[in-house]
DNA sequence: GTGTATATCTCGGGG
DNA sequence: CCCCGAGGTATACAC
């Protein structure tokens, strides 16, 4: 990694046009041939920034890379004040919990958590659309398409209902029911969901988890 | 604005739970109090990170960071590279072209470039459930929904739909018709959009930026 | 490669 | 505040 803080300007053009006129900033130059360039404000979103693959051709006081996409990014260093080189080895990589596949993998564990009568056919069935969450079959038989997320809003029922719309077409499906499940709703989703027929079903982490592990261990 | 090289580990809780173990990694503390820390590849977004407002405190060799929301980041440091601190002032910003703004403004300045007969009634519309892009009349008085997008893809026809049943409850402008705009269209949009009865129309921004660009001229 | 969904999305704007 | 939508979204994953 190589970290240059200098005096620069920067111009961007590509998937639109971007430019950026003279002021001290951080330009990250990494590994995988990536740069980034960062004000002193906002952690998370370079101000411009370059992904691999592109080809990077520094000289005259100016940083210019090159995508095979025809996206280009120009530096133009002013004042270089720090430029500093370090070697950084592969990074582990970060481990994540709470994320929406965990609800998913612990609701496919125990799909009796959401009704009594669920039984699991399916997780991550996929349509020609996109994946369906859970695919499970009710009491009556009923072929039950369940979307999950963690913040239930009305994108989410707009999945939930495309993917019904599509296995309705299917006579094994046919006529389908829709759970929406999250940890969270936004009232206007719930609103939205129930209008249009669909259950909305509030679900808790950390007692699914302990369920599960209780599941497990007995 | 403060880099920090160094062998650390990170700990984040907060809207989900995520660990890095020890490794060589930048670490940014920036101006508004955020904190980033990368990797050596991927040039957008850091591993790890928090936003302002934090309140940081650093000792022990490890720095900690909580928001008033009950998130916190704790980053414990193995071992220090480097550590250098730099004054940066206020950066003028990113000045951008060729987004949907810039679409919307152009097509709303001539919606014409539409349908010849159609006639803007208002920009930004705004209903309660989100802002429509473009309000305009056609020949035949009916009240015409436009969605412009820069890709067009089935969440955006989704969108122009939520807008359409809710315009086509007042009585001023029932019954709408639906105009999905975009200078580039995924084909199962597209489709998708054709099977409810709306019209996708393509449209070039540079093509657009001439005659808006001859319309102010002459 | 395209297509789809997720994200500690971030970021900005309007009410 | 929340809600909504755009983003050079990025990123992962299945087909």
């Amino acid at each position: 990694m190589r970290l240059i803080v200098a005096n620069c300007s920067v111009q961007y053009q590509g998937r639109l046009g971007a430019r950026l006129s003279p002021s001290i900033r951080l330009i990250v130059l990494k590994a995988d041939g990536s740069i980034a360039i960062h004000s002193d404000a906002k952690a998370f979103k370079p101000l411009n920034w370059m992904n691999p693959p592109c080809t990077i051709i520094e000289r005259d006081g100016a940083i210019r890379a090159d995508t095979p996409k025809g996206e280009s990014l120009v530096i133009e260093l002013h004042e270089v004040l720090s430029d500093t080189k370090f070697e950084f080895g592969i990074d582990p990589g970060l481990e994540k919990d709470g994320v929406e596949a965990e609800l998913q993998e612990l609701l496919a564990a125990r799909v009796s958590a959401l009704r009594e009568d669920y039984e699991l056919l399916k997780r991550e069935y996929y349509t020609d659309i996109g994946p369906v969450d859970l695919l499970c079959k009710d009491g009556e038989g009923r072929t039950v398409v369940v979307e999950i997320k963690r913040v239930g809003e009305i994108a989410g029922v707009e999945q939930l209902i495309r993917y019904q719309e599509r296995l309705d077409l299917d006579s094994r499906f046919a006529p389908t029911v829709g759970v929406f499940v999250a940890q969270r709703f936004k009232p206007q989703a719930k609103v939205f969901a129930t209008s249009k027929g669909i259950a909305c079903i509030e679900v808790d982490l950390a007692q699914l988890r302990g369920e599960v592990q209780h599941n497990t261990l007995f």
